[in-house]
DNA sequence: TTTAAATTTGACCAAATGGTTAAACCAAAT
DNA sequence: ATTTGGTTTAACCATTTGGTCAAATTTAAA
């Protein structure tokens, strides 16, 4: 009803709240967060996010929309700008979208939670409310195609190919760690790297030599 | 202590509880499924489970060795197979990872959840344990460039990069199937076509031409 | 200084939930 | 037919937990 504070800024204690319920609800989601224990991370009574958000349920759609607004309209905005090449939009899809998440950490746990539980349908139609069309993207591909600049593709598998080699990785990231103390490498130096192979890596499979 | 029954055949009631909390964990999360639920599930008395699994964790556990034991030795065993040709071994990874998931739903969002809880040592044991070599891929792919088949590519990403782009799509499956409902494909349509251009996305991309 | 409103807190409650138990049931052995 | 052991069930319990509320405290307006 009441749009409460759909603002970006929150301040003081709503603010403390907020930060506090994504980082427990990354880390344990829906049902494994405790309302005492979002308090505790905040450091305030726990009556108190009752009063600022009513329900748990409520906090919860509260996080989840400050969390894909602060990610899919940059990316989106990205992707269906019409003057970056798309070798470049790939180059910086990549890093940005890497770059967004460790800015925020609680995304990938988060977004995983929120699929496999039935949320996607709020994704959509954040998607369709921002406006913004993919399609872009998808002409610019097959723009490519024709010019023969790049191999045929199928554009929905090279998104989805894209979003899954950039987020995956964090969602695995105690796995991928295991493996890595093999070579020493730290897992930031890991991310990294990665932004700078991973482009190369898609760009080396579409174009066309 | 006892080891229950580490068989993987289970039989009758335990069975049913087994299918059933597969099902609901892997929907649900630890924390999300109810004793009762699976109860219901298997269409059996909540105390039943109790008495075959003692407790909630137990139960969840068991399931976690179930489903990992089911997927691990198999893609394994492939991939530290050092008489199939890496081309090849791609190819066949792609297919059976993708084909045991669509045999295994409940598999992707099962091993999110444990994932993002603290699960990723208890995998790594099971790796361990497996007496199973994951060298045998990585000495392949280091043959493959220094014979100049393929180009220099960190060993680590490109298995991360190939287990990303398998998994993810199921975990995003509602959003997905909201970007395919455009053109008309269905979901199961779209995996079998990932199983063909998966493979050619990847050697096209290392290969050298 | 008084007053009114907003904020913060500790105590409390009802519902949900994992787990227990004693009794009932049932198959096979004696 | 009776006993015995494993299996199944309904009823019950203790604890956890989301949520409420009245009182206390702070803030700011009059």
């Amino acid at each position: 009803m009441e749009n409460h504070k759909n603002n970006t800024q929150l301040q003081g204690t709503e603010k403390l709240i907020m930060e506090a319920a994504k980082k427990i609800f990354g880390r344990k989601g829906l049902d494994g967060a405790r309302m005492q224990e979002i308090a505790d991370e905040a450091g305030i009574n726990k009556a108190l996010v009752h009063y600022y958000f009513r329900s748990k349920d409520k906090l919860f759609e509260a996080v989840i929309n400050e969390t894909f607004l602060s990610f899919f309209p940059k990316v989106m905005s990205l992707m269906s700008n019409p003057s970056i090449s798309l070798f470049q939009k790939i180059e910086r899809f990549v890093d940005l979208y890497i770059t967004l998440i460790q800015e925020n950490p609680h995304i990938p746990g988060f977004m995983a939670q929120e699929l496999s539980r039935g949320g996607a349908d709020r994704v959509l139609d954040m998607f369709k409310d921002s406006g913004i069309k993919p399609e872009v993207f998808f002409q610019q591909i097959e723009q490519e195609i024709k010019t023969g600049t790049i191999v045929p593709v199928n554009p929905v598998h090279l998104i989805v190919n894209m979003i899954s080699m950039c987020i995956f990785p964090f969602l695995a990231r105690p796995l991928i760690s295991g493996f890595l103390i093999r070579d020493r490498i730290d897992y930031d130096e890991f991310l990294e790297e990665r932004k700078k192979e991973l482009p190369k890596f898609i760009i080396n499979s579409i174009k066309k030599k």
